[in-house]
DNA sequence: CATAACTGAATGAACAATCATTCATTTTAT
DNA sequence: ATAAAATGAATGATTGTTCATTCAGTTATG
């Protein structure tokens, strides 16, 4: 085979680019055809390589699965972080800045969002998988608690509980995945936008009450 | 039948229970080794019969955990219906009602929720579990709106919308269901049930104000 | 009542297919 | 030319499925 152009992807590749080459075939396998019938052979063909290529480079097919949701796991965070970054000086802009992030497409689509899943049923079978989930969850709960004590302490919310907030805010936009998911076709990022919105006006009125239909 | 209690679980039970049985072990399966792992022969284990026995009962795998979809679902929807038709003259009541039992032991435990969030993570690779739980989906959206308008026209609150209160119910719940499967240790159901009822005062202050702590 | 014939549920060994893993060989880059 | 990367055929383990056989419970027969 010539001109390598033709071929990109098959060879020249650094090393951390193949994993990373692997990891998206494993995603893409994850959601079209479901983690208990995905194969390294479904991985290798869709990455374009060979057959033994997975363990290769990640030893076994248990530690493909374990980088992948690493992975993923990490892509969240970034943004996440990112977002954070941006808004956190104004904490009522933030938890809607990050409400926003949690609906887009790079985060919210039946793609991630199967893998995500598929993750998740097997938290109680495999440890580390519930390590690295449980603490992922305490760490954004961690954030949103505290943006929900800064908003009620700003605007003097004396019967509303940062801790709830944040637990139903975290659960909110969980729960909204299960729809994008699930039934694709119905789900509306808008609709689903102002389903957290309508609540975040209601118990923090001051903070959110007629914004522009942004 | 001659006292059959020594024997119990070998014979003589009738063919409807055997498949329930099998059913049974296959969420216990699930649950503890998770989908990817789950073999007929641990089926076959659990329910302490032999290897053959789920192709005798229901052909192929395939339609062993398609019945156990079935199963789960519609073990949801007895308890969902029994509760709605108790309640349903009051429409506050049902919706709190119908929450209290979403995070009961008996729905909301991490065995059933494993097998729960399994079937999610298919739903793009398997279209008849798509379509049902796309149907369920809809089914108890539909309920929700119902009781949302009914109590926004009862208590007048008229910036209140209720497919968009029905959907925040809803993906509430869904994801509260996360957390008690990924963290079961840090997962309350009292706290659980206030993050909701919290919710539900800010939006219906007349209707869920200063309830007991029941 | 006793027992022989019958029914169908259950067994478990055997089979064929699938799959993760290995490794000798080939290809590519330096 | 050397080293690293990738290949793909081979291998052994696992797993869904099949089926001849066993066994419990029922019915028919003497």
């Amino acid at each position: 085979m010539v001109a390598g152009s033709a071929t990109v992807g098959r060879r020249a590749l650094a090393k951390e680019q193949r994993r990373q080459q692997l990891i998206d075939a494993t995603i893409k396998c994850i959601a079209k055809k479901g983690l208990s019938s995905t194969t390294l052979a479904d991985v290798a063909k869709e990455a374009g390589l060979s057959q033994g290529i997975v363990n290769l480079h990640f030893d076994s097919k248990d530690n493909l699965l374990y980088e992948t949701l690493r992975y993923v796991s990490e892509d969240y965070d970034k943004q996440f972080m990112a977002t954070y970054a941006q808004t956190s000086a104004d904490p009522a802009a933030c938890l809607l800045a990050l409400i926003k992030m949690d609906l887009q497409p790079s985060i919210c689509d039946a793609k991630k969002l199967a893998v995500w899943f598929a993750f998740w049923s097997e938290v109680k079978a495999v440890p580390t998988y519930q390590k690295l989930c449980a603490a992922r969850e305490r760490k954004y709960d961690d954030v949103l608690v505290d943006l929900a004590a800064r908003i009620i302490d700003d605007g003097g919310y004396e019967d509303a509980d940062a801790s709830l907030v944040a637990k139903a805010l975290g659960s909110l936009t969980d729960g909204l995945w299960l729809s994008c998911l699930v039934d694709p076709k119905s789900f509306d990022r808008q609709v689903a936008l102002n389903t957290v919105k309508s609540y975040l006006r209601g118990i923090f009125p001051d903070h959110y009450l007629r914004e522009p239909t942004a």
